[in-house]
RNA sequence: GCCCCCAUCGUCUAGAGGCCUAGGACACCACCCUUUCAAGGUGGCGACACGGGUUCGAAUCCCGUUGGGGGUGCCA
């Protein structure tokens, strides 16, 4: 008790965070835990959130992808306090702690290229760099990059709520670059240079920019005397099944994906956040506000956790089930117009007629479409595999089409008594009432599955209804006496 | 190679020396319910990587081994 590092006995110093992704790709949800544990840690102190963009590699950053950044930020929930500032607007901060160091000797001027480094190291027991120009004077100019002098001599310890105490021999740190000979500087400048300027208070990033907190250690030390020094916390990453890193190039990670697949975001934050941490008790459903009161960055798991979809659909599904049905229709609409049918065609009162039955049914809103597009396209859109398998070689389907055809033509039209007919009618062929349904399933809806048929066949309507049962029974006969699975034709 | 990090069911995790016969969730399997499919209910399968310590007592603390991961850019 009161061993471990509680943010909560800063009391009265304002805590600042930031979020600094690069844009460099599409927007992943590594990125998106990442920003939310520093979204939440910022609200639970009550403190700010500050989002930063990290577009010091002009070579590498697209404008598209700083706007799905705050888009995808948006969309979460995630909103920032401060910015976003972008580091390509404030060259001229990087340019000054470079010159200082600079005329401080704790930097300097470099012209050798990778490759004569790379010759001139080969075989080295410490890798890296070698400190070839460490004395060598020299000016600025075209072709020479500003190296740091890092201290051969002592250790470096990063303090880490996450980690411990991880220590790096200095020794072990080469010269790093801080400005590249294109005068533009690096990330682990402009880096320091801003946490130190926008008083960030807390480092909340990712396990794979541990190795290279030492070097901001040692700018820091540099730049501003080691003042004020924000607390670390590194994450671990979120990896594949292989256990790899997930990198945007060889995994679909892209936050966009999943909204566009109807994944919602409350679903995605629920899901983001349990990948490293826990509440306490046996829950893992909870709110928004249940989750800024009880984060607690010292209880994040150092381990690397796979992102697991299954289990996102199966939390998507919960809070799709969770939603008020009004709220499903509304959420379902940007989904509803890639049902393939035409815009006119669809008729909202239909729809959320049925939508409660389908809401109950499905894991992601992209989903929802196909549960319903029997309602709006002028034919059933008929699955081959469901129609060979239910139809063609369905038990007694044309006799159940005929018999449906017939019953329902003068019953009452809801779904009681036509659930009851249909029974009666598999009845009478001896067949369930499950196995009796397929047939005429296919025929109206064109599939095997979807919401229940009585009361599809209620918003459908009798007219329509009856058609499709007519035109299923047209196309059985049209397709000739079905070849008999036991002896082949021929 | 060198530096650093990590290690509980297949997966995400609970676990702060005795509450542990190691708990929950996803997945999987079986059964129940049932208007197809879901959902729901009940049950099942299933883990402390290994070896040494410390201790009356270790999943938990220490050391080592093994395994995995990250970094090793004039990327972030």
């Amino acid at each position: 008790m009161g061993q471990r590092w509680s943010p909560g006995s800063m009391r009265g110093v304002a805590v600042r965070l930031r979020f600094s992704p690069s844009p460099t790709g599409y927007f992943h949800v590594g990125g998106a835990r990442t920003a939310l544990y520093n979204w939440l840690e910022a609200r639970r102190q009550g403190g700010t959130f500050i989002l930063r963009i990290e577009d010091t590699d002009t070579e590498r950053n697209r404008p598209e992808w700083v706007d799905g950044i705050q888009s995808a930020m948006r969309w979460l929930g995630l909103d920032w306090d401060e910015g976003p500032y972008f580091q390509s607007l404030r060259a001229h901060l990087y340019e000054a702690a470079a010159a200082k160091l600079m005329v401080g000797g704790q930097a300097y001027w470099c012209d050798c290229t990778r490759e004569v480094v790379l010759e001139r190291t080969r075989g080295n027991a410490i890798p890296g760099y070698d400190g070839f120009c460490r004395d060598r004077d020299l000016e600025p100019g075209a072709g020479r990059a500003l190296r740091f002098r890092v201290p051969e001599e002592g250790s470096t310890t990063v303090v880490d709520i996450i980690r411990g105490r991880p220590t790096f021999e200095n020794a072990t740190i080469e010269d790093f670059v801080i400005v590249r000979s294109n005068g533009t500087s690096l990330f682990v400048l402009a880096n320091v240079v801003d946490d130190v300027d926008m008083g960030v208070t807390h480092v909340i990033r990712a396990e794979e920019h541990l190795p290279t907190t030492p070097k901001y250690l040692l700018l820091h030390g540099a730049l501003a005397g080691g003042v004020d020094l924000p607390v670390f916390a590194h994450v671990p990453v979120l990896v594949d099944e292989r256990r790899k890193k997930l990198s945007k190039r060889t995994h679909r990670v892209a936050l966009e994906d999943y909204r566009e697949q109807g994944v919602l975001p409350e679903a995605m934050r629920n899901y983001l956040v349990l990948l490293g941490w826990a509440p306490g008790g046996d829950r893992e459903v909870l709110t928004l506000s249940e989750m800024v009161e009880e984060f607690r960055l010292e209880d994040v798991n150092s381990s690397p956790a796979f992102f697991d979809e299954r289990k996102l659909l199966h939390f998507n599904g919960e809070y799709i089930r969770a939603l008020d049905p009004d709220a499903f229709v509304a959420r379902s609409a940007p989904f509803l117009e890639q049902g393939g049918w035409a815009p006119d065609d669809f008729d909202p009162a239909a729809f959320a007629t049925l939508a409660p039955l389908v809401q109950e049914r499905v894991k992601t809103l992209g989903e929802v479409p196909a549960m319903v597009d029997f309602l709006f396209q002028a034919e059933a859109p008929i699955e081959a595999k469901a129609w060979e398998k239910r139809v063609v070689r369905g038990a007694s389907a044309r006799e159940i089409l005929a018999a449906a055809v017939d019953v329902y033509g003068s019953v009452e039209w809801d779904a009681a008594t036509l659930h009851e007919s249909t029974a009666d009618l598999g009845d009478k062929l001896g067949l369930t009432l499950g196995k009796a349904q397929f047939p005429i399933r296919v025929a109206i809806t064109g599939r095997d599955v979807g919401p229940p048929l009585f009361e599809s066949l209620v918003v459908l309507g009798r007219e329509r209804s009856i058609r499709r049962l007519r035109t299923a029974l047209e196309r059985l006969d049209a397709a000739g006496p079905p070849a008999s699975p036991d002896r082949p034709a021929g």
